[in-house]
DNA sequence: AGAATACGTAAGGAATATCTAACGCGTCAA
DNA sequence: TTGACGCGTTAGATATTCCTTACGTATTCT
């Protein structure tokens, strides 16, 4: 079961589901257009970021509007800081190494 | 077949080499310490790893050392902040959707 | 009311991913 | 050269993912 952002973004659809977002909030059956699955599958991948919390979801009469949720994706851009954290610091030490052998 | 950078990123174990890796080159061995999995599992998620290039591999001997590839992740800070891009200009737009009504 | 619309959900199957156990192959050390 | 070490690869089982088809449930429209 995907249950993380990482996940969320491991499928090409669930990408070009939040790129699509990204203009602004969407219907389901906007969002399904144009996608090489079917309606229902595109159904199965938002709710799966629904779980996740990547998305929002807005019930308006028989439609429903999706849209990014704000900090869905921290948890990925936390992790990537982090790595280029400690990728910097190793850059650093690297470069006193360096200064010292010179 | 996990095929991009996005693949490689949504395993924790993929995940907890590469922050491993972010303090510098280590022997397979090393890395496979701790985790939760045979020390052939970890072996066959560097191998994806490689070949996806987020990690590069240096042999010695009967050792192999890895270690992080750099713009190995580049396609998906990219991404990101094309989303980023996205969606900041929405938010504008919003903006300026207020400002005309208010 | 009856039909059409907008969506979600369930079931089932095919494709992937992931893990362990067993084995192979160099390399190093005695 | 014999054996231990470091590590990858294969085979095969199990788990997970992802998709389609069929169906269910509210809403609108006529």
């Amino acid at each position: 079961m995907v249950e993380d952002a990482f996940g969320v973004l491991a499928h090409p659809v669930r990408r070009e589901l939040l790129v699509r977002l990204g203009q602004g909030e969407q219907r389901a059956s906007d969002l399904a257009r144009g996608l090489p699955i079917s309606r229902s599958a595109t159904s199965q991948h938002l709710r799966l970021m629904l779980a996740v919390g990547t998305v929002a979801e807005r019930r308006e009469g028989r439609e429903r509007y999706y849209s990014l949720e704000r900090d869905g994706l921290a948890e990925v851009d936390a992790w990537l800081e982090r790595l280029d954290g400690f990728w910097a610091r190793s850059l650093e030490r690297l470069g006193e190494h360096l200064d010292a052998s010179a």
